[in-house]
DNA sequence: TGAACAGAAAGTGTATGCAGTTTTTTGAAC
DNA sequence: GTTCAAAAAACTGCATACACTTTCTGTTCA
């Protein structure tokens, strides 16, 4: 488990419980790539999955569709995302002036105790790469950039990171291979030494580049089928 | 209305419109101020209100809970939200960056037609503070903002700026007054000739100082009453 | 007077039912 | 065998019904 963050609030807001454990399960099997994008949500279907009525279900689906995780068409349901080449760009424009920022004031109040806390994490994705686990790769690659906003006790930097890094989810666990990951996190690992030296200019070079070679790795026309729900949510 | 920008698809994903609609009165009605922070919103008064049941009034509630603007507790039912003093700070702190950042890249893709719609803008907002249209007012001066996102072709950005400026709402409109509404509309201005003139660093400082004004006066230990649902709605 | 409690009223959480639309299937014509 | 149309099935959109929780109210007792 992770060291928790003194003042950063970031969850979510409270929904009743049982609709937040849907939309974490079908987030899960989204970001995680069982769920292919495209493939169709029958509210039905997965209300039979969970033993709920469909109520529940098309209140997570709501959820989900403000998180741009799925989309819905009216009368004719809802689909897992897929975002488009030009919004998947935009996205990591954005990420990347948050990010620019967020490197910048982190080099300026960084404490032994942050650096330590990055390195740990970075020790965690090491073993990932290692074991070949491609989603707990991808999803511990991302944290990283949650954990600085959290480190910097900004709840809602975290909050806005974490959204955009699971749209970005979509697209780069698709498509990104084993030695690109290695290569995010011995970028990570870079990124942590600049800011353990303080080393602004550096860092801010670092993550500018870290994030364009994520971005450059991305195969952006591929196509996937799609997939079946029991299987991907059992 | 705004001359539409190209590449920006910024508009939050399909809702029904039904839905929709709800949101955007009661996002207005809260933004605006006619709904005051810590008033509860009953489904049934709101269903009552707009003449539709509680199914679509849940959803709709469901949807500001996740733009922060309501709050929503376990069977005691949703209320609009009081963002605390450290989470104001901290959405403040995130706009400085992404803003700062945006800033910078406007000034490098700059052209005489974004310059010249940013002076539309200011325009209008002029007029709106000599009118004294206090609701009007802090509605244009966020969307200058937004408006510079679109601008740079930036879906994304535009939205999540949007959706920062709707959280900050919640504050400014309490606490801005008049004079300090002239004040922003002032920068406003500063900023676009430093625009125009392609001077990165004097928008970036003009950008920054701005938005630690608009911080710096608000006022964050006052208390209104609750407000009635049926008065602030019609 | 005020605290404590029982019952009533109001409100949220979830399931179900029905109308209208979309998709699939069926069947006849070419 | 393919094409098109009409009927059937499946599904979404919305309203309503009901169980359970919270809140209010009025009464009793210290």
């Amino acid at each position: 488990m992770e060291t928790p963050v003194p003042g950063a609030p970031a969850a979510p807001p409270a929904l009743p419980s049982t609709t937040r454990f849907i939309v974490e399960a079908l987030t899960k099997a989204i970001v995680a790539h069982r769920l292919h994008p495209g493939t169709k949500l029958s509210e039905q279907k997965v209300a039979d999955h969970f033993g709920v009525s469909r109520t529940l279900v098309r209140q997570a689906l709501f959820q989900l569709t403000q998180n741009r995780l799925i989309r819905m068409e009216p009368a004719r349901g809802a689909f897992v995302a897929t975002p488009s080449v030009t919004e998947a760009k935009q996205v990591f424009m954005v990420r990347r002036m948050l990010e620019a920022e967020m490197t910048r004031a982190f080099t300026k109040s960084v404490t032994p105790a942050m650096i330590k806390s990055l390195k740990q994490h970075v020790a965690k994705e090491k073993s990932a790469v290692l074991r070949e686990d491609a989603a707990g790769r991808t999803e511990l690659l991302g944290d990283f950039h949650v954990r600085m906003a959290e480190l910097m006790g900004n709840g809602v930097l975290a909050q806005m990171l974490s959204d955009l890094i699971s749209r970005c989810s979509l697209i780069t666990l698709m498509y990104q291979s084993a030695t690109a990951a290695q290569h995010s996190h011995a970028e990570h690992a870079a990124i942590v030494q600049a800011l353990a030296a303080k080393d602004e200019a550096l860092a801010l070079k670092l993550m500018d580049e870290h994030l364009h070679n994520v971005e450059a790795n991305l195969a952006f026309d591929r196509k996937l089928p799609t997939s079946d729900i029991s299987m991907a949510l059992s």
